[in-house]
DNA sequence: TGTACATCAGTGAACGCGCGTTCACTGATGTAC
DNA sequence: TGTACATCAGTGAACGCGCGTTCACTGATGTAC
């Protein structure tokens, strides 16, 4: 019997994802800050030092939540964009991000805030987080580099165009040097926007102004659109 | 003696102050969903009963707390926007406002967190702090609509205009029914990007990725003008 | 102005609860000969 | 194939801590006559 087939290694790759499952659960009761070992294993039965043979702390615990749930994101918005036949339709793709990104973050709202909320206290992410946590703006970064256009920002209100350039380093590291200034810029901006609507409408900033999210968010993105 | 300099009322105005600044000082370490009676309590050399005879519960004191942070970032915010002596120029009110949130948000972290990340769990916020809450949103607002626009919104991708001035209603009864869709979808764009540009910077979703905040602030910001 | 009473701020103990993490342990599963 | 040993999952008790809120109380401040 091959050690990662053993009956030992099926059980515990079981039950790590059974107190995860939990934690997750957990999560849209209570919020991260209060996310609680002693709760998670009490959920899946067991006494809760035990859940040290899975997570080596509460930080594990939600670092590993963290992963999950960007990566979730991620496939569920790639899968969107990647359906979009007609590839040279940029607002479609667009759109298809858009709607992907919210409609998860209705589903997930304590996920969503997990993500895209306040940090939470007393908790550094680690690095692993962040090659899944870019895949979504990556994707908005992608549909707009697309259109090939390299063209620097066309700055408005006295924005110092090297400076800007510099500040964008790290971005044109990450996907490739060959981007201009100004598709970052509306790539970000999309992007901005995106996180902040899906913020205001599910931290309830919207109660009472708002009667129909649906149509409201597609108005936004619509506007928001960066091709 | 009147009864509102009474050396008791005094007294008590003054510790009123200085319990909620203490819970304020504490928001900055913690968060609010950790914020603890009997920390401010201990802060402010108090035992843990006492402030109860100040505050009756801890919900109330994140009201209150909610209350001054919105109130003062509102102030902060609308002093910028008037001190535009130009009032034509709506670009340039535009950047102090968005200058003057963001500036406000850097200053006081988690007070942005508090305000604008994610619900404190168990916690809902009563209708005293909408009143303060929609004095920001409410400047962009007025700064569209004193261009007099009243244009409906210019769909793009299939939005049902009726629907949309629909799903407004609530906006419109707010800030006075002569209002377009056009405008009103502008200002929310605006606001959403801004909120959304801030909220990752201070969530951390750009380390890594923007070297410079202030340049890349402004060049979003600049694109994000409503007007 | 002085006294008797009412109001209120602050105390200290207690209730009942939760938390993350460690540690010595039992007993089952896996491995080497 | 069978036995001896090593690995590891899960237990239960404990450490030391924190929390929100209540309650009977003391003693100071305010008020009415």
């Amino acid at each position: 019997v091959s050690a990662s087939t053993s009956a030992r290694a099926i059980a515990r790759e079981q039950l790590t994802r059974t107190i995860l499952a939990s934690a997750r659960a957990q999560l849209g009761t209570v919020g991260p800050a209060a996310l609680s070992v002693r709760a998670v294993a009490r959920d899946v039965g067991m006494v809760s030092s035990a859940v040290y043979r899975y997570f080596p702390s509460r930080d594990d615990l939600i670092t590993e939540l963290l992963v999950i749930c960007y990566t979730e994101l991620a496939e569920e918005v790639e899968a969107a964009e990647a359906a979009v036949t007609d590839r040279s339709d940029r607002r479609g793709r667009w759109w298809a991000i858009a709607r992907a990104v919210r409609d998860w973050a209705v589903a997930h709202p304590y996920d969503y805030a997990l993500l895209y909320g306040s940090p939470v206290p007393g908790y550094a992410a680690p690095r692993r987080t962040v090659e899944p946590a870019v895949r979504v703006p990556g994707l908005v970064l992608g549909l707009v580099t697309d259109g090939g256009g390299s063209e620097p920002d066309q700055p408005g209100h006295a924005i110092d165009p090297d400076r800007l350039h510099r500040a964008l380093r790290g971005i044109r590291e990450f996907a490739g040097a060959e981007l201009g200034d100004g598709p970052v810029m509306r790539a970000l901006v999309a992007w901005s926007g995106l996180v902040g609507a899906i913020s205001l409408e599910l931290f309830g900033h919207l109660t009472n102004g708002v009667d129909d999210y649906d149509i409201w968010f597609a108005a936004v993105a619509d506007r928001l659109a960066p091709a």
